[in-house]
DNA sequence: CGGTAAGCGAGACGGTACGTCTTGTCTTATT
DNA sequence: AATAAGACAAGACGTACCGTCTCGCTTACCG
């Protein structure tokens, strides 16, 4: 049997280290002021020197990234109520209600630097975005399968149903809640194909 | 009648100066690196003092947000196919075409700045996707006419719809062409109420 | 008959806004901090337009020196002892009386710009610091006449006296008060030729 | 015995950079405009980020102070003639001589900073002043010593002589040469007590 | 079990933008 | 023509953050 750590040698990283970092991104995160999230102030409060940081996330997002990732991990669990319409209602209620204040500052950092470089961008959406559309894909592929969905639309769906959680992030064109998740649903089910 | 020239004194603002501003603004807005839309750029590639930069522009947002004004509506043509879909589909498809790389570059620099600052986003949201969002509205206020869509949906569609061009602009998960438009359109068509 | 002022036209200068300058220096040279001491702070409390305060003064300096030049015209008296040393006392401890510290900012005001600026040294050399060698002149030859000094003389003990009053003024070296004009008297004073 | 190399942690301090921005300074300061001297052009000159100048020098005073102390006491030698006039015409005309135009300006960078701020004024005459006093002090000693002079007057014949150096200098009112030195060490020089 | 290689904290460094300030010039309308 | 009002270009100020770079110390593994 193969061991998957391929047995480095020094020093092995410091997991409380990493740890430190995460909680003190996603703490300052959640400190209202969005500029007081500087890398500086990040290795600051985690205890932890700034060589550390960038020894192991390459800028300011990579760590916003991974904290928002760790956190992301208490994944939504994915309903299955038999249609459509009612799978992503519920999934949608899951994801607003995960989408707290401080998350929502936290995606808002991704989108700024994001959009401000095309390489973070790509990162965010292979990475990130990724593991979201994946979990929505999911429940668009039931559908498919249920034939309420043509396998051609899954696609531009998704685009659609996470592009309002990032419009409505970015812009504050409307809160992510409840009305949010049920208006959505209702949007996204095509009709009857009578 | 009111004399709508107040009479002031003192050296009046200079409009070249005012337009020199804006336009080296929107130069680099365009740009390759968002990042390099800063007050010292603008101030010197628009030959212009810092201190004029501030007296009349409190903040790099405000700079950019009356930038944008200028550069005024470019209106895209309302369709009428007598269908939703026709008409989202030649309305998107209008988008797409004005949608050009360094129109792209501006929308994401304007993201980037909106993700970062509350202000600026509420302040992009009211002046500058306002008339965005009021065009497509017409379109689909017409399809409640017509009895294609509710009157409540109006609202999430278009968020769907812009929504959908901002996720693609900004994190690059696909490109704003034709195929975009039509799936778009396809997609947020409901069925027939039958 | 020639009229000597050549009959100018147009509006003439404003005489009350040179005294409010020259007085307005003067308050801002007597308030402690010298980075007080700005043109636009002259101009704002003089009640002046910073155009009129360049069209008449070619800097801030030249104001200094014109209000210095004005609270000068207060003459030393010169004292007539029938000694030099006695001579030397009367008029330095009358100079000394006369550099209170509102003074003293003002001469420091001018050796930091004459110090920065040939030209300007120059200026204040010849406006403003020969007045003050032309009153010691007097009372040196004075002494010349009554064989106590050699004419050749007259120069380098001129040179020494008021080079330890900027000396002090600038450095702080020592109080400009009576016990230095004593001590300077009696120093410059040459012993008998016996 | 005590470690004198206390072990600091993290990395020293550049060496290279403390001596380039010296070296920078004095240049400065001895180039023809001393309004030139900035913190902004030392940094530049010196390829050194303004955040390490504002690291270790508080301010400019700072700077040119330090770069003042650096460049050593060039000390001129003290002559022993047997009489005040003699050892003074000795020190004043090495002192004449080693006053090159550069040296000179230098001077004049000094005194237009000491003049525009107290607490450098009071550096200067402590630590560099100090230096040039005490060498022309021993030389008035050994006088005092040999009867030609009075120990009370001293400190009054330091300032008169020096007070002519800077009087000279900063208002071009006659060149630092041998005649000078001749005029100064004849007229400083007190008549016998018969 | 001692050597060694990586990780780590501390913190200095060059670079660059920030927003403010002062200087000296310029442009109006008013006097 | 002189004025007040005040906009303007130029450029220094001192601060902040970024990402890089030494240091000396610490920790684990590997021979």
């Amino acid at each position: 049997m193969a061991t998957d750590a391929p047995a480095r040698r020094g020093r092995p990283r410091s997991e409380q280290a990493r740890r430190a970092v995460l909680a003190s991104t996603l703490e300052l995160a959640a400190e209202e002021d969005p500029r007081r999230l500087t890398m500086d102030a990040i290795a600051r409060r985690a205890g932890v020197s700034k060589e550390t940081l960038y020894r192991w996330w390459g800028s300011k997002t990579e760590v916003v990234l991974e904290a928002l990732a760790e956190r992301g991990e208490e994944t939504i669990p994915l309903p299955d109520t038999g249609s459509l319409q009612g799978d992503l209602r519920l999934f949608l209620q899951a994801t607003a209600a995960a989408v707290d204040s401080t998350t929502l500052r936290l995606l808002r950092t991704l989108a700024s630097e994001a959009a401000a470089d095309r390489g973070f961008a790509h990162l965010v959406r292979d990475r990130f975005i990724g593991h979201r559309r994946a979990a929505l894909g999911e429940v668009l592929e039931r559908a498919v399968a249920r034939g309420e969905l043509r396998k051609a639309q899954v696609a531009i769906y998704t685009d659609l149903i996470h592009g309002s959680l990032w419009y409505r992030a970015i812009f504050d064109v409307g809160p992510l809640d409840n009305r949010w998740a049920d208006a959505v649903a209702g949007a996204a089910t095509p009709g009857r194909h009578s």
